[in-house]
DNA sequence: AATTCGTGGAG
DNA sequence: TCTCCAAGAAT
């Protein structure tokens, strides 16, 4: 009977065939050359910058990263500033950069450095990916820059420079392909240069061999990449299977009573979790109907309103129409201006908060640019 | 293992 | 206006 090798062994394994020291050579030749050198994190090697870069880079692009990376390194200078800060203002500062569970793992990781580490990040990936927020992907990328750790990254800049390069068809998301992607990605890892080749397949990845018009003469790679040579670049990397996205729908209601709104906290799961945002008619779960709500019901719209005051004025703002990664969500904001004020609301769901404030709230994009210009009108 | 997590820019 | 998806992790 033929002996079964274990995953974790498997998973590790360096296949010979994929082994070619000239391609690394190549990447980091040209990284020295014609790679970023000037991107904020990048002018220091200190582990807590480099982490908080590439947490933030996660399924996001360099130009929407930079203003939050300086303002965060701004408020919070260090791993020990991040992780004493409240948790609230770490989501404000996160506020529109979207993907809200990485700012709360990011919290959360910070604090762990702190108390487990004495503010040290580990230097051994493997360590590192046992903190929250942190994956195998960007464990090796933070160890790699600021530690010189060699180990092997897999970011959509790889998945689509080594599909092209070496011809592989088939979705990179799936199972199947991404364990192919990690077995090269092992076995083409310099033995020296990890710096620079990690952020030269970043680099090729961000500036080369964009997705669409890729600049093919000026790649290092053009005589061995095989999308190339027969003409394939277009179809390479593989397109995600698309499926229908839902619409769900949902009546917010913005009370105004002394030039303050009326903020509630979401839930740590699910969409926007951990933010504010603006009490809905049905609760929390209406967002998750995806049913048109067409009517308001009059009668549920007094009783939700009873909880928090007595009614002025009442009248609709305009639709507005958020488009999410699988949903679309269509809000109709109504505008309620309050003559009377209860002080029944818990204060660890929901806030009062002044129009002014808006801007350095926790709220989540659309939301905070209703209400910022509201702010504006009034 | 496929889904669930935002947002904004490019084309 | 519409499609696509970016320095992925957690579930």
């Amino acid at each position: 009977m033929k002996r079964r090798i274990p995953a974790a062994a498997a998973a590790n394994f360096i296949h010979p065939e994929f082994v070619d020291p000239s391609f690394s050579h190549a990447v980091i030749q040209w990284q020295k050359q014609h790679g970023r050198h000037l991107l904020p994190w990048q002018q220091s090697r200190e582990a807590y910058r480099v982490w908080l870069s590439e947490i933030m880079l996660q399924q996001t692009q360099v130009t929407a990263v930079i203003p939050y990376y300086e303002k965060f390194l701004q408020s919070y200078p260090t791993v020990f500033d991040l992780a004493a800060a409240p948790a609230e203002s770490v989501m404000a500062h996160w506020s529109g950069l979207g993907y809200y569970t990485r700012a709360r793992n990011l919290h959360q990781c910070a604090k762990q450095v702190v108390e487990k580490y004495d503010g040290h990040f580990p230097v051994d990936p493997l360590l590192l990916e046992q903190l929250p927020g942190i994956g195998r992907s960007t464990a090796a990328a933070i160890t790699a820059f600021s530690y010189g750790t060699t180990a092997a990254i897999l970011d959509g800049n790889v998945k689509r420079v080594f599909t092209r390069v070496f011809g592989i068809a088939g979705y990179p998301g799936s199972k199947p392909i991404e364990d192919d992607l990690w077995q090269r990605a092992m076995a083409l890892l310099p033995e020296v240069g990890i710096e620079a080749y990690t952020q030269g397949l970043m680099d090729l990845g961000a500036t080369l061999c964009t997705r669409s018009s890729p600049a093919c003469p000026r790649c290092p790679l053009q005589a061995r990449c095989v999308a190339h040579a027969e003409n394939r670049t277009a179809e390479l990397p593989t397109r995600k299977p698309k499926k229908q996205i839902k619409e769900k729908h949902a009546v917010m209601l913005v009370l105004l009573s002394n030039n303050q709104v009326l903020l509630e906290r979401r839930p740590d799961s699910g969409i926007w979790g951990g933010l504010l945002s603006l009490p809905e008619l049905n609760g929390m779960t209406a967002l998750e109907k995806d049913v048109p709500q067409n009517s308001i019901d009059e009668h549920v719209l007094q009783q939700a309103i009873a909880q928090f005051g007595e009614v002025g004025s009442m009248r609709k703002m305009p639709l507005i129409e958020h488009v999410f990664t699988h949903f679309k969500l269509h809000i109709q904001p109504l505008f309620i201006a309050l003559d009377q004020r209860y002080s029944v609301v818990s204060e660890d769901t929901h806030v009062w908060m002044n129009l002014s404030e808006m801007r350095d709230a926790a709220l989540p994009a659309p939301i905070k640019t209703l209400l910022m210009s509201l702010a504006a009108e009034t």
